[in-house]
DNA sequence: TGGCGGCTGTCAGGGAATTGTCAGCGGGAT
DNA sequence: ATCCCGCTGACAATTCCCTGACAGCCGCCA
């Protein structure tokens, strides 16, 4: 993990950087506004600690800055104790979190921490076999880079067979799975959707196994 | 967004509740430990506001024991002035955030927003997707530039898809998260607020996936 | 207190997308 | 060659969604 500490005066940056070293971070300075608005723009940095007050630009300008350009890296700001507002502030600027000074580093360690975790893991679900692939989240299927416009059932159809990796599925299956065969359907319906599905993903997705079922094709 | 409020103090409560609704959140209560832990695991919140002194379970062992289960919706817990322990604590039980009392509604409405914020994957304050805008600290609307003017349910419906992305948003997920499912709407009210969003944004905003839900357009 | 205007939920009608069924066709397997 | 399984286009029923109208509710102001 790499974090950045942007923060004027030597003694308390010395205390953060040591702090944090010793948990594991990697950790790099910038002493005044420009100079880190500058590195944070040019390094990919896993969290950011900011002092507000710095020379030459100050830290809640930095701040905005970086979140304008689409930064979206977590910053913990410092703030002096008791001024609220300069807390509202900060957060309103975008900051995910702040701390009074002075404070206990085991805190600041503690809340680096839950900051990094929460950062990570922010991943939309995928699922990509052979050409096709498949947001889960979005809902929404792509062919060779390629959106491709979907009906529920047509969707499902996919969801389960992308499930299924390079497996067979037998139409029984499909059935039973997209109709949850109380109200069952002739054996046609599945053929049906397979036919939709192949005229919009194109014929070199869907594969019959005769006498089979149904599986995706292998990239 | 559905928050849950969890204090036993009526009046604190009261105070809570009327700021994080007059920023457009849908609020519910529990006032003890026991009951909170059972609607946390039940309902869906995007974030609970938890005081650590309950009847019957305290806060901490409540957020515990919803880590342990594998929720992970935001926590802001409030705490006691100047017990760091506490609130270092706090955090490694899982909390998001702490809050120290006594406090400032502002800076509550404030670390609300950013804690929705960042359990959203969004760093900046103003969302944008497509040609819509909207500015979660002054909760403004605009579409290519032009402020629209919403009412306070329109505005909670944006701002949820905003909060969304791209991603797409079914109705009955609308339904829980802005008016709660206590008292449950027919489905056909979601419909008509996004029929007069449209009216107000235009039609080229939100799209209607048909049989899956409603999104943002992208730009 | 009473009227007024804005907000929001409900209802009903209409239009369009979705999907099950059918019948005919084609191509592989034996 | 023949049989059978699976493909496909057409059609109709159904489901889903949009929209305008209306009414209840609440707050505001005279």
């Amino acid at each position: 993990m790499r974090c950045l500490i942007v923060e004027d005066d030597d003694t308390i940056a010395a205390d953060l950087s040591e702090a944090l070293t010793r948990s594991g971070f990697h950790v790099e300075r910038r002493a005044d506004g420009e100079e880190a608005w500058f590195a944070g723009g040019t390094e990919d940095y896993d969290l950011v600690v900011l002092d507000l007050g710095l020379p030459r630009m100050d830290g809640l300008s930095v701040l905005k800055r970086w979140r304008s350009e689409g930064l979206a890296m977590p910053v913990l700001i410092l703030t002096a104790r008791g001024s609220w507002m300069e807390r509202v502030e900060g957060i309103d600027a975008g900051a995910d979190d702040y701390l009074p000074k002075p404070f206990h580093m085991e805190e600041l360690v503690a809340r680096a921490r839950s900051l990094i975790r929460r950062s990570t893991g922010h991943a939309s679900p995928r699922l990509a076999v052979g050409d096709l692939e498949l947001d889960t989240n979005r809902q929404s299927v792509s062919v060779g880079g390629q959106p491709v416009h979907l009906t529920p059932l047509e969707y499902r159809l996919v969801n389960y067979l992308a499930h299924a990796g390079t497996r067979v599925v037998t139409p029984g299956e499909l059935l039973e799975h997209l109709y949850g065969d109380q109200d069952s359907r002739e054996a046609n319906a599945v053929e049906a959707v397979i036919a939709r599905l192949r005229r919009k993903l194109g014929h070199g997705v869907i594969a019959t196994r005769r006498g089979f079922g149904y599986h995706l094709e292998r990239g």
